[in-house]
DNA sequence: CCTACCGATCGGTAGG
DNA sequence: CCTACCGATCGGTAGG
């Protein structure tokens, strides 16, 4: 089962990544045992973080043996790779959208919070394992993955600034804004790990409610 | 070069360690050695992780053989302990302090909030242990500490709910707002990784007046 | 996908 | 506080 093909960049390949939620994942041509690595790899890494995780223990969640797996990954650390600019490539897509739209900052900026947070009740995993694990990273993703970070920070300070220009916003340090709201999102890890007295929407709606309020001017 | 003497815990000892570390260190007592391998190792589990991180290279950072390690601490997962509690109990015991004062609810959480920004600011590598490496304790104290995590979080959601009753608070869900704060002031992580554009003054009174205002009736 | 196995490194102990 | 060293486990490879 070769995978080359993956370096014909012409191609749609829609199907061509998509690890994407541990759900149910029904139609799936090839969902490779590639795909069922890197899905109990996000569990395993978030539940024990990347250190701690051992091939020897994801192999025997696989159902495979050890060696084995690196019929289908590189290495372990290709592994967190994957899963962390996966989830870095859904954020800038995601703002990409957002940016363009003809709505005002602080609508666009809800739309972010929102974003991020079913990011977290929905995408736990993989979510979690870039939030936290990305200090793992070897070095030249571990500096890509920064500046990446750094420009999408910037981006929603940009859109930040618009909003107090525009008296939507508050005169905030928006620098201070954007990591608040960021950092404020990572808190329903609590949640998942809680029993959930609380629906997804309300832990939402609630969260936005406060950070968005908090910003108005 | 003997430091046997480093046993008599009597002395003062202020010359006890300037010769051979460039440290400034000055006026403690009795500083035993296991304070240094308690710094160095919260510096070094924020840095890396705490699977991660050796006790070869925690020895190294402190001057010694790894086996030497253990004349001061039983084992890593000890060290870890350490710190956790310690940073744990200082929040519990700001938070009685807090409790028990006659303020308004809003200017209780404002306080809270304070402390918490400048545990991020100014003990960054303890806190930062105690919010992220918490997982890795081992079985009694994992416990041990979801439990008072828990409680902490309770006993912040009673303030909001009493904010809430005396109309101080717009009506949320105490337990997300309480959720929003405590990881908000995790983002300033960022900053501690940052060129620091912005003083700490500054970045304090920007989250407090994001999260404050947020929860404002 | 497996068996067999490598060198490196881990936390920790013995004994002085 | 050191030297010497233990058993366990690690990520990964060879070869089929």
């Amino acid at each position: 089962m070769k995978r080359d093909q993956a370096s014909k960049a012409g191609d749609m390949e829609h199907q061509y990544e998509c690890l994407s939620l541990g759900m149910a994942q029904p139609l799936r041509r090839k969902s490779s045992k590639r795909e069922v690595i890197l899905i109990k790899a996000a569990s395993m890494f978030k539940d024990k973080g990347f250190a701690a995780s051992s091939m020897r223990d994801l192999a025997e969640t696989v159902g495979i043996e050890a060696a084995s797996l690196y019929n289908h990954i590189k290495s372990k650390s290709e592994i967190l790779q994957e899963i962390i600019f996966h989830a870095a490539t859904e954020c800038n897509v995601h703002l990409e959208e957002v940016d363009v739209e003809e709505k005002s900052s602080l609508k666009k900026i809800e739309e972010i919070i929102r974003f991020h947070v079913r990011m977290m009740l929905n995408r736990f995993e993989e979510y979690h394992v870039m939030t936290h694990e990305w200090i793992h990273l070897s070095e030249p993703h571990l500096t890509n993955f920064i500046g990446q970070r750094r420009s999408y920070v910037q981006r929603l300070e940009a859109i930040v600034e618009q909003g107090i220009k525009n008296k939507e916003m508050k005169p905030v340090v928006p620098y201070v804004a954007v990591l608040t709201i960021l950092s404020a999102v990572r808190g329903l890890e609590f949640w998942h790990r809680s029993q959930k007295k609380y629906s997804p929407q309300q832990m939402e709606d609630n969260m936005v409610m406060h950070l968005i309020t908090g910003l108005q001017a």
